[in-house]
DNA sequence: TGTTTGATGTCAGTCGCTGTCATCAGCGTA
DNA sequence: TACGCTGATGACAGCGACTGACATCAAACA
């Protein structure tokens, strides 16, 4: 018999995403998480640095496939395409989670302080993808600008994907905005 | 003869920068910040949202700058020039305050909470930047996608001006990043 | 001269977050 | 079997960020 329900941090999750999207994240204190999780505020903290981090826990997952992506990615691509498969594989993995991703992104979109983490978040992944780039002979300045810009093209696609009513596909949405990055980025 | 000592918020910026470059960021009490200005702790949060919002306090203007060079610019330019002239247009004003924005970098650099507020800044500026090519006939997601490669290739010329021993000058890195930004997208 | 205004001070209170110590089922080991 | 160790959790005290409510009082204004 195990001392404890498992998966506490699992437990955590789900409570705080349902009381973050029922009473809204400034409305919702870490105890009442804790609570519905059947812990104490302080094993909370134990598992998550402050009350923004716990909505932000598969970050890490998807980093790693953004890189091992663009690390195994063909010497033979250009570097921005490169860069543009790794960005899809991600569009697919967050597809497959698609309700979950939805309705994560509501919450986040809804307060400021959970933006500014997201956009950190995205700031490390633009961070990682020019390091695996600099491991594949980019030099700098290309390596940050076209690991920025992969970014860019993909929080533009996922804000779309996101709002869309219509569920058009994600790693499609990723392709056509990195063709009309290309496009606007094109000399006149 | 005046009631109060003139300029509270300059002297609380003055008082603010000058701790975080200090102690550092985390180690500095609002209140003490306060002390050092002659002021409450109280009254540091009827003027700053919070103990980050101090350090951001020109960032309105800088953005104001930003949108009406690009809102000014010749209708004969590709999007992504007349942001590149926006962007041109802010350094020439961060260099005009070399040392405070040098002084100002190294205290957000180093501290992640500061740096998620320097995000959520710089994708403001983004936005706006979008709506101004919007209000220009730009359609989206190419109105995003320009302001967005724009931050980046700001952000990525700024970070290399900061740094350099040697005071590069900072509108001519902005064209340089914008002409490698151009590089690396270009189809193979 | 009386009134209003606006920036500031004071104080109490909530909540995010941390340090510290106690608890106790499960595990390995003698 | 008995013993000690481990690791996840609970309990509690405390600091600092931030807020709401009320008081103050020089300056501007009627």
């Amino acid at each position: 018999m195990a001392r404890w329900e498992p998966d506490a941090r699992g437990r955590l999750e789900q409570a705080a995403l349902a009381l973050y999207g029922e009473r809204g994240f400034e409305q919702t204190t870490v105890a009442e998480i804790a609570a519905r999780a059947g812990l104490t505020e302080r094993t909370f903290f134990r598992h998550y640095a402050d009350k923004r981090e716990v909505l932000f826990a598969g970050a890490g997952s998807l980093q790693d496939l953004l890189v091992n992506t663009l690390a195994d990615a063909s010497d033979a691509a250009a570097p921005i395409d490169a860069v543009a498969s790794a960005l899809e594989a991600a569009g697919v993995l967050l597809q497959e989670r698609g309700d979950f991703a939805r309705q994560r992104q509501a919450v986040i979109a809804a307060n400021t302080e959970l933006r500014e983490r997201e956009l950190i978040k995205m700031a490390s992944l633009a961070t990682a993808l020019a390091g695996t780039l600099r491991r594949r002979g980019v030099k700098e300045p290309a390596a940050s600008l076209t690991a920025e810009a992969g970014i860019a093209v993909f929080r533009v696609a996922f804000e779309s994907w996101v709002v869309e009513p219509t569920q058009r596909d994600l790693p499609q949405l990723i392709r056509d905005s990195m063709n009309e990055l290309k496009a606007v980025t094109a000399g006149t």
